[in-house]
DNA sequence: CTGAAAGCGCTAACAG
DNA sequence: CTGTTAGCGCTTTCAG
């Protein structure tokens, strides 16, 4: 089998030396228009393209960055965490820069590929453990976080404003005339927990709400255990709450059922809303009420912050901020 | 900065050759034991570690692979597809194969990508378009396609046993005393479509059941549409069917409204059937009885094929089946 | 604006 | 079992 025509074939058909080949390719400016037209002509005949691994062995430089889903369980399957991929697919390639994908349960393997000189950059989405984080900066990998922050840490981040959400939600609720209104909280991820959880507070506060302990119910990231926890919410307060601030959709899913078993209609009697907009919200009867996070536009921002640190800028934002919308449906 | 340590350095210290050193990461059974020994410490001491784009550059292969999941609009956000790539990925590490992911969107990145000798093998997800798959073939790229089939090309497929599914449910409904059953069919894909199509009609036949033309509508794959044809369907039917199979779970969900909507009891008044088992089916209400693919072990069944195919192995399976179950749930 | 030449880090004959 | 050596295909000074 014939091999692919190297800068060698192009040089000699083209009568130019290897190097101004190279630069046609690569700094096409800096030759002259006549020869630049030679170089092209002879590379069409031949179907010769550049070979990227000999052109990152001589740049020492692999323009290749990972995506790490650090997440127990979830991975790519993780509606979330797919859409942020899939921003961060979409900005590698107008970038030129390669993607390799993995989950944190490999991530030995991802900081052995990291090692052997082969990532320049990872962004880190979910929960990363701070070892991991520390050991892709002792080499020298750019790192940057997504849906999570860490403290100290001069890291770039990239999260969803998550306090506009949730302010957003109580406002919604209070103007629909709400007052007793519980949350549906659950550890989804430490970070997502905490900012959300706060800004539920603070909301509450500020719309002169009261929120008293027996309103918030914590939950594992399942139905059944979101089903039990909103069950209790709904039987066993004092005055019943008439309305639910789930921490996510599939929280929201399992409130759903217990208001059905419990005989409470919604939003008649008791008004359901989520968060992330995923893609279950239009298939739940009646349809979801949630927050839309734009994920892709996280996962672009991501690789822009990380391009940004590969090119050794200076000043880069360290907590770039995605807006989140409300998007009212039949919930509420 | 230091730039890391090259083989060169391992050799100076421990007292062996290049080669040496490059035998002992790359067949270490071909150095003595206490050579090798000496390697590794040397190694451990510096903190060296191979570098892979030299390696691919001096071996001329790459252990790169692609998985393109080829659907329009639809990506890595397909639940399905989604689950494929996680086996995909966790197979390719084991086999220590680079994964670069990609949508058909940017198939001519990916071609390109190939062209530039990078990618040794890929991976079709969906309905592929003949140019794309004739494109690899010409520049000598394995192909392997999953959840698709094309005459006539001798290309290794991975799919799932649909007529199995199909058949489970059909006997499954018709355990429970139904009689007539309809299908909501649907474009997900051409290849699936057109197998559970067959396979209903076949498993319908087979059970000795009626199929008449009116008892199969086809709609589009979002909600409104599902909905919209579940209701013709439940509606006009001379004999309300008892039962629906549905093409997929959201089409389930589809039929769950319009279902809801005719004042329809499910299961009483109407059994309900999905496909795929996704994350939906138990946050339905009542919870989807659906046929479970393992997408995961299709994922790796697509490494394995490929591997063989790189590794220019003879006789490699050109149809690899992966077992369906009927996972039965309140809905039936 | 272009050419000559020295590598980038590793592998793979081929000898020994 | 180990060493020597010639590349892999491209980039990049440094001259011209």
């Amino acid at each position: 089998m014939a091999s692919s025509p190297t800068i060698y074939d192009v040089s000699r058909l083209s009568g130019v030396s290897t190097a101004t080949v190279s630069r046609t390719f690569s700094e096409p400016d800096r030759v002259k228009e006549s020869t630049r037209r030679k170089v092209y002509d002879a590379a069409a005949v031949l179907n010769y393209s550049p070979n990227a691994i000999a052109r990152a062995m001589a740049r020492q430089r692999t323009d290749r960055i990972a995506y790490i889903i650090c997440k127990k369980g979830a991975t790519i399957l993780d509606e979330f965490y797919a859409g942020i991929c899939e921003g961060i697919m979409r900005a590698a390639n107008r970038a030129e820069h390669q993607l390799l994908v993995s989950t944190a349960e490999d991530w030995r393997l991802t900081v052995s590929a990291a090692e052997s000189k082969q990532i320049e950059g990872v962004i880190l989405g979910g929960t990363a453990e701070p070892a991991l984080i520390s050991e892709f900066q002792a080499r020298k990998v750019a790192v940057v976080l997504v849906n999570n922050r860490v403290a100290g840490a001069e890291l770039p981040s990239v999260v969803a404003d998550e306090a506009s959400g949730v302010e957003q939600v109580i406002g919604h609720l209070a103007a629909r005339g709400h007052k007793k209104i519980a949350m549906l909280a659950g550890r989804v991820n430490a970070y997502v927990m905490s900012e959300r959880y706060h800004a539920f507070v603070d909301g509450m506060r500020s719309c002169g709400l009261e929120v008293s302990p027996a309103s918030i119910r914590m939950c594992e990231a399942n139905v059944e255990s979101t089903e039990a926890a909103a069950e209790e919410l709904l039987r066993s307060a004092e005055e019943r709450p008439t309305a639910l601030f789930c921490i996510n959709d599939v929280a929201a899913a399992g409130a759903y059922k217990a208001a059905r078993r419990l005989g409470l209609r919604i939003p008649q009697d008791l008004a359901v809303v989520g968060f992330d907009d995923s893609s279950i919200c239009p298939l739940l009867e009646p349809e979801l009420t949630s927050v839309h996070v734009d994920c892709r536009r996280m996962g672009e921002l991501c690789v822009e912050r990380l391009t940004a640190l590969l090119h050794g800028e200076k000043d880069i934002e360290l907590l770039s901020t995605v807006p989140t919308e409300l998007i009212v449906r039949r919930s509420t």
